[in-house]
DNA sequence: TCCTCCCTTTTACGCGTGTAAAGATATGCG
DNA sequence: CGCATATCTTTACACGCGTAAAAGGGAGGA
């Protein structure tokens, strides 16, 4: 059946003989209309086609109802799964999401900035490069719209709402979980890319010095900081094993895909197996339980994360409380203990 | 510095003493306007925050310059990576690109579905869920806009372009591997959720067929078609592996997250060491070559697949080629030899 | 200096919908 | 059946910008 296609209200009216006023009342609520009218008009959308332009219909209100999201990559399964987390609460909240992947680029982080800017969002929930990021755009974004840092606070943009996960927490309880059982990890860091990188490198640091040990911290050349982590961190551990470093004790990676490239160059090594080299991560990344050895590491609470950071933007928007002192909203995470540490 | 905040072009046309026209020409090309002119007005940006609305912008043209894109899951990897070629060479093309995930239900699916129709977007990319999709969505989108099936194609809806890889040259390819390096295979299939599932089945028995060989699939009770592939795989082979079934020779799974499943739980029952079970997957997962055993698999050429979508819709949106029939591009794959096979 | 040519300004309308105001009509009740 | 009230129609303006047409202004050449 080919139902006729309508191009605009004032047409529908037309046809339908309903004033127009009456038919934009109805498309915002359908109840807000006479039961006997707003049948007649479901009547006849039944053999006709049409659906009200999504931005005319925000063009002339103060709230458009979107939500921007700007992420490294969607290819990061943690990115990913806070995107649906976000998506799903969103949806709850009536808003619309509307996500940029700034694919680990600064200059496509910016222009997805821009877009969210000339998109006249609601608000926008961004999880930035980080070090990388160009803090004019971050900040010209600040200053527009509502906003909140995701995942990874920035240095020099401190006047930001924030939420994320205490890395200090976790990375403390995955350490004092490895040295409970026997081993003083050294540390592998990830590419610095955002403040993440730092803080857990400085949560560890601090843990060791607090127990009296002599912190190791193991660092590639960072080579055009790069997002392929499990590539980086096998690589980077291929280099120590095969000169017989690091080839025992236990190995705490920064997070997860760091580790399921190191986990991959030590079972090369034959360093896994019983009295072998301990490696944990960070993150419970989606298939760390389906690695061999099982991953061990701490799991962050991403529908918590998610969660906070609408309520948080939600805030902003309601309350237009640009002025009001920065929250900062972190999480604990819950150690998870498989097979590799 | 805090820049004098600009809302409307009108507006900036009154702060900076130039017509309105000039500045919309100014914005949509910096050349099209006298060179003396350009600088005056870029000089006056510099100490204004300005961005003309994007959707006002298109409001009153023909061509919106935006692209819709429907993937079933953000969470899945696969469809991440193709997402992401996507948006690159959507971007080299110009067109900005708005992506939705149904989050594998068919109610989002089609309330994505409608979404994109209500922007008016110039066409749409979908990978559909598959035999879950609501075909009346699909056509419903069809009928109105430039559309291109990606990945899977929908039965019952075949007058629609397609893009997605050839299965049964990918299936043959890997099949006739593991028969020539001595095993014939047994065939996990995934959960009944898109076509895909039907035809990459279909593949491996037609080859088993030829060679005159039993094919044997295995499929657990799709306990409702779940996207967790790794876990059913891991779940469905645990099973049998418990009760000393297909524990040997060779286990062809319709997919990579299918396959880290099975080799985990063929891990945990000790049948991956040398001359025991070998397991090949499908899709080349970024994890695929982190896996132990690393994973013998076949790759999709993603970029190709992405490439071809957008030159697809690109020829529908500019050619209004709505009666034209069908084209359906599939593309082969490269077999990849690792260690699990 | 005058006259083109090019670019700009002015003016006006259009895109599809929200929304306010005033008048017309339908609904429900006594 | 008449009236108060809820709802609808009509009319108009607004949102932010594209764009066409006509008129204005400046630079360059003769």
């Amino acid at each position: 059946m080919r139902k006729a296609k309508i191009h605009s209200m004032e047409e529908l009216s037309a046809t339908i003989g309903i004033s127009r006023p009456t038919l934009s009342r109805y498309f915002q609520n359908p109840e807000s209309v006479r039961a006997s009218t707003a049948r007649k008009i479901s009547d006849a959308m039944e053999t006709l086609d049409y659906v009200p332009n999504f931005f005319a219909t925000r063009l002339n209100r103060k709230a458009t109802g979107m939500l921007g999201v700007v992420i490294p990559h969607a290819t990061d399964l943690f990115f990913a799964s806070v995107l649906e987390q976000i998506e799903i609460f969103a949806a709850e909240l009536g808003y619309t999401v509307f996500t940029q992947s700034s694919h680990g680029s600064p200059e496509l982080e910016s222009r997805a900035i821009e877009q969210l800017l000339s998109m006249n969002a609601d608000g926008v929930l961004v999880a930035p490069l980080g070090g990388q990021s160009r803090l004019e755009s971050l900040d010209r974004l600040r200053r527009n719209l509502p906003m909140v840092l995701v995942d990874s606070p920035i240095p020099g943009l401190d006047d930001v709402d924030f939420v994320g996960t205490d890395n200090r927490q976790s990375i403390r309880m995955i350490g004092e979980y490895l040295l409970r059982t026997g081993h003083p990890p050294t540390f592998l860091g990830m590419p610095r890319l955002n403040a993440n990188a730092d803080s857990r490198e400085a949560a560890y640091i601090e843990l060791m010095e607090e127990k009296g040990l002599e912190p190791v911290v193991i660092r590639g050349r960072s080579v055009g900081a790069s997002w392929h982590f499990e590539a980086y961190a096998h690589d980077v551990m291929e280099g120590h094993f095969a000169q017989g470093r690091h080839v025992s004790g236990a190995l705490l990676c920064a997070n997860d895909r760091l580790a399921i490239g190191a986990l991959r160059a030590a079972t090369r090594f034959g360093l896994t197996g019983e009295n072998g080299l301990r490696i944990a991560g960070h993150d419970d990344h989606p298939l760390s339980r389906f690695m061999t050895p099982a991953l061990t590491t701490v799991a962050q609470d991403i529908p918590a994360i998610a969660r906070a950071a609408l309520r948080l933007v939600a805030d902003q928007i309601k309350g237009d409380s640009h002025d009001l002192p920065p929250r900062r909203e972190t999480f604990a995470t819950r150690l998870i203990i498989r097979e590799s540490a």
